[in-house]
DNA sequence: CTAGGGTTAG
């Protein structure tokens, strides 16, 4: 149980902050004013903040208090907070409204224990924390995944009546247990909301869906849906469909994902959008049901969706998974008649499907074609262009493409420097080996297991000196992920 | 002022 009963009356926060509560004095109600000025920048609201502060008689709090709510609108947190203590040193008699605002900034900026502070002077000052106030310290505390202290924060306000905890603060809280995978809290919680009269409403659900959805437990986030759906009797919303449908797609159940975005597009009240929809033609892609794609991606503009340049990168990834380059090319040609301007994601889909059929030349083509169009080849499409090389056996060439890429300032990543070493190994370029597992050790960057095997069987042949080990160890391959795509 | 979601490539 989450909500276990607790006699340590007021402990948390004077302890955590040294301070007294006083949760019967008087609430401070300021008046609404028009708004003095207008900002747009953070210099201009810096310099209008100083003509206040040195006007005679004082602005009120009211104005300094919207000037800092715009300030923060605009996420400049740090200076709101910096604004917030010069009020405080020119004597404005700060209030709750203006609490809440720099208690979010501290939030924002993930120091909830400069929040509590704050918290600690409303306290000192008569302010009453409300809700929303205690709502974004909870949130606070769950952002930077202090979890258990959350939990205490919310038994605190139940058990002192702090304040009225409302159905946003409990799914604050069902977001942080759902964040440790505490599922039987979570669901605990939502039927300890029901108890308790705040009834959880589709945001409290969905929180607890998605995160379900995002660890690949479909079974048991339907189990939920259905509970709120049916005995509930609470509609799901474009988001409880937008964490089912990508969540049926990641365990390759794209039948029934395709059946509920179906059943989402009938609902009027529902906007599927372009994404929604990529996210099935990605996955059907994936699957090799290429026929369903098309179809999909046909009926969009029936729901007046257009399929982007994401939608086709999928199309035409699905293309050259399945070895139909000249699929894949047809659509690719096809693209500036739907006016879709290919990106370099595009390129590198495209260049890693002839670099699969070992069709050198024609990739060479495409990577040329990149700088042509006026786009940057990216460290996925000068990784992707050296496995090609190192595939169709080209070393030297690959070579001299991974020296153009460091001087053209594509830093090469952790998989770049493990397709180099694998290609090394598999061609019999011993001489680099060495360079390589020294830059990589340098940069931090771990060997994929197949690498350490291929290592591991040169070492054992005596291709490979056994001075190599010390260096391979540092790498530490445990942690590794498996590579063995790469000898296809 | 406070809580939940969604796209492509190595």
């Amino acid at each position: 149980m989450v909500l276990r009963s607790n006699s340590a009356a007021y402990s948390f926060i004077r302890l955590q902050l040294g301070i007294r509560i006083s949760p019967f004095s008087a609430s401070f109600h300021s008046q609404s004013s028009p708004k003095p000025f207008i900002v747009t920048n953070l210099n201009d609201a810096l310099k209008v903040f100083d003509e206040m502060s040195q006007a005679h008689p004082l602005p009120s709090v009211v104005e300094f208090t919207q000037l800092l709510n715009d300030i923060t609108k605009m996420k400049h947190f740090s200076s709101s907070i910096r604004l917030f203590n010069r009020m405080c040193a020119l004597g404005v008699p700060v209030n709750e409204y203006t609490m809440s605002i720099v208690i979010n900034c501290c939030c924002h900026l993930h120091r909830s224990n400069d929040a509590f502070a704050v918290l600690g002077s409303c306290f000192k000052r008569d302010i009453v924390p409300n809700t929303a106030i205690f709502n974004t310290l909870l949130n606070g505390l769950v952002v930077e995944g202090r979890i258990r202290e959350a939990e205490r924060l919310l038994v605190k306000v139940i058990t002192n009546k702090l304040c009225e905890p409302n159905v946003v603060m409990y799914s604050t809280m069902i977001k942080g247990l759902c964040k440790t995978r505490d599922y039987v809290q979570a669901v605990g919680l939502l039927k300890l909301m029901d108890k308790s009269g705040c009834k959880p409403n589709v945001v409290a659900y969905s929180t607890v869906i998605d995160s379900m959805c995002k660890h690949k437990m479909i079974d048991d986030a339907f189990k939920i849906y259905k509970e709120m759906v049916f005995q509930k009797g609470i509609p799901p919303d474009a988001v409880t469909y937008n964490s089912l449908i990508p969540g049926l797609c990641k365990v390759g159940r794209s039948k029934e994902a395709s059946k509920m975005l179906k059943e989402m597009s009938d609902d009027q009240k529902m906007s599927p959008n372009v994404k929604t929809f990529t996210i099935l033609v990605d996955a059907l892609c994936k699957e090799g049901k290429l026929e369903e794609a098309e179809a999909v991606i046909k009926s969009m503009p029936e729901r007046d969706i257009l399929p982007n340049i994401v939608t086709y990168n999928s199309l035409i990834n699905g293309y050259c998974l399945q070895g139909e380059m000249s699929k894949a090319r047809t659509d690719f040609d096809s693209l500036a008649s739907r006016c879709l301007i290919p990106n370099v994601v595009t390129y590198n889909t495209l260049l890693k499907g002839y670099c699969n059929e070992s069709k050198i030349d024609e990739a060479m083509h495409i990577f040329n074609e990149i700088t042509e169009r006026g786009l940057e080849p990216d460290v996925v499409t000068y990784t992707t262009m050296l496995q090609g090389l190192f595939r169709g056996k080209r070393c030297e060439d690959a070579k001299e493409l991974f020296l153009i890429m460091k001087e053209t300032g594509c830093s090469p990543n952790d998989t770049t420097y493990n397709v180099l070493l694998h290609g090394c190994l598999k061609n019999q370029q011993y001489d680099d080996v060495k360079m390589l597992l020294v830059e990589m050790d340098e940069r931090g960057y771990l060997l994929w297991a197949s690498n350490l095997s291929l290592l591991q069987s040169r070492i054992a042949a005596k291709i490979l000196d056994e001075s190599l080990f010390e260096l391979i160890c540092k790498l530490e391959p445990e942690n590794s992920v498996n590579a063995s795509c790469l000898d296809t």
